[in-house]
DNA sequence: TTAAAAATTGCAACCGATTGCAATTTTTTT
DNA sequence: AAAAAAATTGCAATCGGTTGCAATTTTTAA
């Protein structure tokens, strides 16, 4: 099979005896052009398969209707529907996205935030790894005047604009609750505290002991990292605790799984030993049994509130140095795995 | 803060008083420059923080250096095992990705296909969404010479390249192993047998329940998407069914968790009264209580042989119309979920 | 019928990097 | 020291679409 010459507006123009001034301006719909003149050029278009070079048209316009996504992952519940939320505000608007994620990493981090300052998108949203330090790979996008959005993850002391939830407040529902259900000794188990989400949910764990007269220990505060083998020390280590906890807040849900497990594994009851919440109210919270408490935050209204402010600056509509913060709702959903209290006890209660 | 202006190749041959050429040519460490020449050159274009503008590269080369991947979903170990495949290979040969997923929507596929093709990657990386028919959409990219290479859900006809594992295989070696656990009545919860993967599942199982004397009943077979809801159905459509099966084989591992779920909430157990096999080794199979038998596969070798080939097709170095299916290993990981014999008899087993 | 206004189309420069070929400079050979 | 060969560098066209402004044509107004 040989392979097909790419069409050009010049060859378009030929075929129609046009310029190729009048060609581009009909296939943009340019109301200059007279009508029928568009629909020939369109359909000639058409006909011969012409396709249209975005790195011509990129290059002159010096625009190229992309924006780029950096998240930290791909495969949570969460990430997908922000990814849903952002694609339904730009395809609308007609950008198209390119999407890259870091798997945690710092160094992929940069190096993707390089490559797509490389290609030229015309904005950025972006959700920071786990080990990331400082903002200094999103200057460039400043300094060239290119809006960089921060969703979730985001550096707090930065100045950009961000769209969080209040991960503080969260962290206190969740302790709150385990305190409800009559736990004393609540274990946490999260991230960095480097990492906002993970300082603030601390932050909220702190203060809603404190406010309940329950005494603060250092040693029940487990930072890891939230993979698979996190969720399988954090139960050994919880289970080496003296005395034992009776509650314990994970800040993920897939640890908050795992971790369960193990417990179980090692003749624990959940919630009747150990009442555990999760975070983030990924599908397996509804597999596991018993089925996990967790704080549920929606990730496709992040995605398309930090889409459509992204293009209301990129359109000139509004500023986005002028609005700093957005927080979306985000709530407790209660669950099994923490419900101590109005228990239908088992015909097999533990001790 | 005002926008720094982009630098361009001119900007560095004035402050050298050197020619455009030299210095595009000393940028690529072109060994016709002299080497001091080029060492200027690149650490001018450091200083003035030049960055190459792949537009004009691109548009003058006809090259983007950039190969495109469309998958199915994103969220599950198997895709992000792929795209880490992936990711390795071309990044190490210096190639740019664009990652685009169809969420098993046939007209987004089309979309994203159309997409990249506008963008014009050099090659691509696809697997079909669940309701895909025909590649006519990816005409476009043969006739114009790109090559695509298609993994895992493919469509079997299709005279282009392709990274598969052996689903009848699998299939067999599933249901295989249900009948040597005892079951006669066994159920294959499936989706669109026009989809190759279900095909090819399908009749592993059709062919294992004949080779071992056990009649194929038609109404054992569900056809479902494999979402969260299927799971809850098969369970209820299962229970209703008499005589009541005594093996399933869910070809998803998250359909088959939520599944097993429903039939335990029910008060079924899992594998005494039903053995469970699912498929491809995805996180939460190995966090359901029982924990899930099912087939795993690996992604991230299909990942890099479907890069691989790209790339020597694309260096010239080999041509991917010479090879036509290379199919990788994929093998049955045995849990509790279908361990009927070799059962360690619970306290209080099912009847 | 003619002048003025509006609609339509074209000219030509431009975006920035690449590359074949020619021109120039340097090095080697005789 | 002159000629030949090799090493460097530059000229200028090219990739394809866009757009300010001028030119032309058509429509409207006088």
């Amino acid at each position: 099979m040989n392979i097909k010459k790419d069409i050009t507006i010049y060859d378009i123009a030929q075929k129609l005896a046009l310029s190729s001034a009048t060609v581009s301006r009909g296939l943009q719909d340019n109301p200059a052009i007279n009508k029928n003149t568009r629909k020939k050029i369109q359909e000639a278009a058409r006909e011969l398969g012409y396709r249209h070079n975005t790195f011509a048209s990129s290059l002159r316009k010096q625009k190229t209707n992309t924006i780029g996504v950096i998240v930290h992952e791909l495969n949570s519940n969460f990430i997908t529907s922000v990814l849903a939320g952002i694609e339904k505000v730009t395809t609308e608007a007609g950008y198209d996205l390119i999407i890259a994620h870091s798997s945690e990493s710092y160094e992929k981090e940069v190096a993707n935030a390089l490559n797509l300052f490389h290609k030229r998108v015309d904005g950025l949203i972006a959700s920071l790894a786990f080990d990331t330090k400082g903002l200094s790979h999103y200057k460039s996008f400043e300094e060239k005047g290119i809006p960089v959005i921060f969703f979730d993850r985001v550096e707090e002391s930065g100045e950009s604009t961000k769209v969080i939830i209040d991960n503080y407040k969260s962290g206190y529902q969740a302790t709150q609750h385990l305190i409800e259900q009559g736990c004393k000794r609540i274990v946490l188990v999260t991230a960095s505290l480097k990492r906002n989400v993970y300082a603030q949910r601390h932050k909220g764990y702190t203060d809603a002991l404190f406010d309940n007269n329950i005494p603060y220990k250092k040693e029940r505060v487990l930072i890891k990292d939230l993979s698979e083998q996190c969720g399988v020390e954090a139960a050994l280590e919880i289970m080496k605790m003296k005395p034992l906890p009776d509650g314990a807040f994970i800040t993920n849900d897939f640890s908050a799984a795992v971790c369960m497990l193990t417990l179980k594994e090692h003749g624990m009851s959940i919630p009747e030993d150990i009442a555990i919440v999760g975070f983030n109210n990924d599908a397996i919270s509804k597999i596991v049994d018993p089925k996990l408490t967790t704080i549920n935050y929606p990730g496709i209204d992040m995605g398309e509130i930090a889409a459509r402010n992204l293009i209301s600056h990129l359109k000139g509509i509004s500023n986005i140095k002028h609005t700093n913060t957005i927080v979306v709702r985000s709530d407790l959903i209660i669950r099994k795995s923490s419900l101590k209290n109005n228990l239908i006890r088992k015909t097999f209660p533990s001790i």
